[in-house]
DNA sequence: GAATCTAGTTCTATTTTAGAACCAGAATCA
DNA sequence: TGATTCTGGTTCTAAAATAGAACTAGATTC
């Protein structure tokens, strides 16, 4: 049957999950945000098939994540920029990055660093802070649902 | 042909995709944060097939982010619980939480909200800070090569 | 002791994904 | 200018992932 959808789950941790979840997705935006634009790099980048390549581009567009925009090298291609609700997935990359950098290597092994592109430093790790500035470990929040109970 | 896999991907990115971004697998991660520990509660608040229950579980718990207890009831039953790699995912989840609630629900619409455990609040937005302390955008960050190089 | 609940397993049907082959229009080369 | 190559796809097949129903053994409750 057809993969369950979460579009209009009530959460909106599945609501996301639905719009980006689908394998390759926050890839192809992980790459938009390193200056990826054209179909070819892309494609070459990723090791993706084509065809795999051309829906998810096409679901990220009509997801209004990317904008399909006349080629910036005067051709006439076209090239796949992030929209502005496409660059808010920042945050989404940078997490999943942390945890990978943090859970998913060996001692020995090197990965890639996030910096401050002034300093050159790595950026600090993310943090969940309260209204009033406090830092919040995930048994210090609560869900409080739509309606307003709980 | 079997799934493309990321593993082995030299990008924190992508090595976290592989391990949790399959259909399910962060909803099943969501659902924990939340308090959910059985077999057949995931299965009812998630609405999802049993036998799909089974292997997302099963992966969870090989990639190390669940643990299989005995359950907490003094039952003969057993529960799946957060490990500390897995409680690591919680910035993921509001990562994800916080673009969700922004880009995809309609002005009319109400979601659930994350709040601060004491005051009830809600939490302040994710930020990416330098070393030093300040605020950056996407495209003040640079990645750097393991190699150390670009 | 019987009925029900829990946590699965197994099966089939459909959808997703990977990969190769093909193609038209744009750009480059000679 | 014409031939060749590059770009950005489309189409096809095969394998894997997912949904859902049916079934089951052991634990718990009635």
């Amino acid at each position: 049957m057809k993969r369950k959808s979460f579009r209009e789950a009530e959460c909106p941790v599945a609501r996301s999950l639905d719009a980006i979840g689908d394998w390759w997705s926050l890839l192809i935006v992980r790459d938009a945000f390193d200056g990826i634009k054209r179909f070819s790099e892309f494609q070459q980048n990723l090791g993706i098939a084509k065809g795999m390549l051309t829906t998810r581009l096409r679901d990220l567009v009509e997801a209004g994540v990317l904008n399909l925009a006349p080629a910036s090298d005067g051709s006439a291609y076209r090239e796949y920029v992030l929209t502005d609700k496409g660059r808010n997935l920042f945050l989404v990359i940078v997490a999943l990055r942390q945890w990978g950098e943090d859970h998913l290597y060996r001692e020995d092994e090197k990965h890639s660093v996030l910096v401050d592109a002034d300093e050159r430093n790595p950026v600090s790790r993310l943090t969940v802070y309260s209204a009033d500035g406090r830092q919040l470990a995930w048994d210090e929040t609560r869900i409080v649902a739509a309606n307003g109970a709980q």
